[in-house]
DNA sequence: GAAATGTTTAACTGAATGGTTAAATGATAT
DNA sequence: ATATCATTTAACCATTCAGTTAAACATTTC
């Protein structure tokens, strides 16, 4: 058994960033603040499903809550991001960079593949 | 017991850069072609795993794979990661920035208004 | 105080992940 | 043909993950 090294920022908002559901989650954040419950409330999980998605894109300093009484408001936040979007940026540019720079002009930028919504709960 | 959807390349994508050994792959690459051998010798773990962790990235477009005799040669392939940055910018340039983009990147058709307004509790 | 509401925690399950060692595959060299 | 080299596959193990239901917690309402 290797002692694995406690996981960096970048682990985690990488992580984060992989399940479709939590993906849409932010996308609903986009909106702006939401409860908990309002954000279950679409998706076909339970609440502790949910309130654990929650919590993970949270450890990844991704989400903010602010609590007011029993109720928990959900807001984004986009800090984490810019880490984790510098490092895409940094090695993309260099790979495009040693290859040729014709395939990256040819190349379109693809529009947004579906997210993984559920669109209609019933 | 729910079926999930099968995985999205996006998924593939942010989960394969969301282990530090594996970035780690993809920025050795930057010097360029590389042998599993070669990309194995610094890692302080078993050949097997360093497989794994190649595969990991190829079956998430990371990587190309040139096979000449016993030999692999393996490449970077930056292109899924300009779909993922996409996401990623998109998201945290709208969470940064205004609102009036919100409705042209928005692929959700929003069942129901916004629910900002926490309706203050009292 | 008791009930209802919003959310989390606990305990469990099945599947996926990241590692191991041993064996198998495939190609080159003697 | 046999040995060696480069790599993968197989089998296994421990941990993590994504979901569940049931219980607990915290707050508001009656």
């Amino acid at each position: 058994m290797r002692r694995a090294p406690q996981p960096l920022l970048l682990d985690l908002v990488f992580a984060a960033l992989s399940d479709a559901t939590r993906r849409g989650l932010l996308t609903r954040l986009i909106e702006g603040e939401a409860t908990v419950g309002t954000l279950a409330e679409p998706l076909q999980m339970s609440l502790p499903a949910v309130s654990k998605h929650l919590r993970v894109l949270e450890d990844a300093g991704l989400l903010k809550r602010r609590i007011e009484g029993r109720t928990h408001y959900i807001t984004a936040n986009p800090k984490p991001l810019r880490e984790a979007v510098n490092w895409i940026e940094r090695h993309r540019q260099m790979w495009e960079g040693s290859f040729d720079r014709l395939a990256a002009l040819l190349e379109q930028p693809l529009p947004e593949p579906p997210a993984k919504e559920p669109s209609k709960p019933k």
